[in-house]
DNA sequence: ACAAACCCTCAAGCTGACTTGAGGGTCAAG
DNA sequence: CTTGACCCTCAAGTCAGCTTGAGGGTTTGT
């Protein structure tokens, strides 16, 4: 048999057919083999790399870096300097995060105690919970990604 | 005196003045006091609440949560049901994160050890760790947003 | 032979949080 | 009274990661 469609491996890893073509057109997923109608056939193996997309992407990684990966392990090589350096920072990056959040929580969790019991809390309570935190250098949401410019104005 | 300018505000916050006119578009920020020939006139307050926003942006509140919670603070209110519910599930949310992470945190831990160590690791190695990796629900990536509807194709 | 259910490409739209550009007014210093 | 550094509005562009639509071919079943 000449492989699955599109449609197969859109069923077998809960994404949409456009979503593989789309990761296709940016490098993510290789171009796979064709019918002599156009058709594209896929094997298994595309299977199993979309679902390791999903949670990579689960994880934090962007589309971006699940491609160098992927193109790493598809060359069987093993990881090189540079995707070792993008672990490492990544490490960092979550090891900041569980710190910024751990800390986030307690402080959360302390003041949503306050509302539930008594009536009378703090006046602007969540205010000053956000407002005593730290300033971070980076938002939470992103993990890795290069520092947003940010000019600071000068006059 | 009148009042800081839009740009006073912009050096004293490390934002630009096009980023403070956004937020008082979207009605984050409520419309400032304006000068007879239209500039706009700030207070330290507006400063205060610029504050507030970054670090609130950076613990993952997205700007329309920012902004009810700027509401109910400049009316000095306590918090409602509404947002004593929103507070809620953030906990919820940040409890789920922070133990994805520290899961993620581990096996990369893991993983990065093992190639430091010794110069032969397991084949495909980064593609093992997140490939053993339990599926999520939702991304990491993502407070407390909608479910991002996934249509798992139904044929 | 025809319809349903696939497949194709290319282009445009969406969300959130901004940035950038065009076109034009204002204000303080020299 | 002009110059330069501000300010204004409104529209459009940016980025990631997709989704949606238009317009058209293919394959499978009856």
């Amino acid at each position: 048999m000449l492989g699955l469609l599109i449609g197969d491996v859109a069923e077998r890893t809960g994404l949409t057919a456009p979503t593989i073509r789309y990761y296709e057109s940016i490098g993510v997923l290789p171009r796979p083999f064709r019918s002599t109608t156009g058709y594209r056939r896929y094997s298994e193996t595309t299977v199993e790399e979309l679902r390791f997309i999903k949670k990579a992407q689960a994880l934090g990684f962007s589309l971006d870096e699940i491609g160098e990966i992927l193109k790493l392990s598809r060359a069987g090589r093993t990881p090189c300097s540079h995707v070792l350096d993008l672990a490492h920072r990544h490490l960092r990056a979550v090891d900041d995060r569980i710190q910024q959040l751990t800390r986030f929580r307690d402080q959360l969790a302390t003041e949503i105690a306050k509302w539930d019991g008594q009536r009378q809390p703090t006046r602007q309570g969540l205010c000053q919970i956000i407002a005593g935190a730290e300033e971070h250098a980076s938002p939470i949401i992103q993990l890795d990604l290069a520092p947003r410019k940010r000019a600071s104005r000068r006059r």
